[in-house]
DNA sequence: GGTCGCGTTGACCGTCTGGTCAAAATTCAC
DNA sequence: GTGAATTTTGACCAGACGGTCAACGCGACC
């Protein structure tokens, strides 16, 4: 299986240059832009809509996915007719686009603010705890980063190759500084992150199953409350460093081999 | 936002009842079997061609999406024509029920697998293991059920509410057990389940970002092993009991309570 | 070697969907 | 108020898609 974008024979668009008589020669020839974005200045409406047509978008790509969302069923949404969309949108993918990059930033805040400074296990309960609250609140935002990783992110892997990465490693280089300072037990940072990831938008991503298997009604948040104490408990106990640690006194216990994660590892 | 199956206008089935000349009346009148359930016996054919297709639509199902597959990409990948694919199921919905339903069971197999009798440290750790395992050598149905829950389950309600439901409820009893028992940390055994299932299927469902942090190429698997290592340390020490732990003396405190199916439980 | 049920297919159909276009409606600065 | 710029829309389009149908193999058994 290819994978890739969305792969498949292409919808081949449409012969943009159809034979109907071209009165006018376009302004920008095959401008990629959206008619709204060649205006002086953007103006209040601009903005109001676009912000109307993302909100629509989230909602709908995260119900159906990207393929399964239509244009249609967006535009309704934002209380707009399609071709009005499409003003503001030259193309499906360009939504997607705008709606993945305007959410991330807000998205990685939480590991953003592992702190460095702070105590060791006090920022990764904490971390843990965020996440989890924005799985509760921000559901809509944890399956559409989903699907769009589980299609092959497509549309992100720049983003998740550049920004994300970036991010990532410096947070698993704190953490393995606190893993030398005998902090927190020597484990691999990389696979600590992705389980926190993993552990704690499972109950957006999932959120049917867990429901379901549970028994709580779709307008309850009480699990969430034992979620975060289970995921408290797992983690800092887990992580807690042995009795007997050792601050790991290496001669020159410098900057630590880069990333990897595999220490005496592999 | 509905939910539900695919929601939506509903592709309203093209008038099957079309004016076309009805020469013959049709065997079971609007019989909603596909022709080739109507055969005498089940062919050897039957059964090769069926298997093709349901090989064939896992492999799309799980990359595209149920919404994202199309018909002709699981005919071509199967090596039919789409009008012979629709001889074994008469629609795409068939396809993804009989295709759910012929993986659920082995999918939940380690988790049947978990036996109250084993030693509670090791059973866990072999748990951990096997499903991080399946991640590694069926990413597909790992996918394919994610997709299907992060959907909404349109098409596994019955099977989370039925089979599944009653296998984790039964263990996590067994869990219960073992924490009266002292054997492991009291934690809520459900959320327990469900942080393994996060953790080790994450590595199938968010295969292209994992790889692309940990810069493992997509025909290697080295990164399996530090996940092993990482999440047994993770659940073992998370799970090991207090020092002090006192096992809970009930009246009669022998042999660790039968568990088995579902002791006080619904 | 005929025949009868099983298997396969090309040609189609109706609908959906992303996207276009020309023109009408509205807004806004002056 | 008025004219230019911006916004909105109804009517369309072409390709994709799920699904149907009549008819044509085909092979196994007599």
């Amino acid at each position: 299986m290819t994978r890739e974008t969305d792969a498949r024979p292409a919808p081949a668009p449409p012969p943009r240059a159809r034979a109907r008589a071209r009165k006018k020669a376009p302004p920008a020839a095959d401008a990629p832009t959206p008619r709204a974005a060649r205006t002086r200045r953007r103006t209040r409406i601009q903005r109001e809509n676009e912000r109307k047509i993302l909100a629509a978008a989230l909602d709908v790509f995260s119900a159906y996915g990207f393929r399964g969302a239509t244009l249609d069923q967006i535009a309704e949404r934002a209380g707009m007719s399609k071709p009005n969309l499409l003003y503001y949108f030259r193309r499906k993918e360009d939504i997607r686009e705008a709606l993945l990059t305007s959410l991330l930033d807000a998205w990685l805040e939480p590991l953003r603010d592992l702190s460095a400074e702070g105590d060791p296990m006090r920022e990764i309960a904490a971390y843990i705890r965020r996440k989890l609250e924005m799985s509760r609140d921000r559901p809509r935002e944890s399956r559409l980063f989903a699907g769009e990783i589980m299609q092959g992110a497509p549309a992100m892997t720049a983003h998740i190759k550049g920004e994300l990465k970036a991010l990532v490693e410096e947070k698993a280089e704190v953490i393995r500084g606190w893993a030398r300072a005998g902090k927190i037990r020597p484990v691999d940072p990389m696979h600590l992150i992705f389980a926190i990831w993993a552990t704690t938008q499972h109950y957006a991503d999932f959120d049917s199953q867990v429901r379901a298997l549970l028994d709580v009604s779709p307008d309850s948040d009480g699990h969430y409350h034992d979620a975060a104490r289970f995921l408290e408990t797992l983690f800092l106990k887990g992580l807690a460093p042995e009795p007997d640690a050792k601050p790991h006194a290496g001669p020159g216990a410098g900057p630590a081999p880069r990333t990897g994660g595999a220490e005496g590892e592999a």
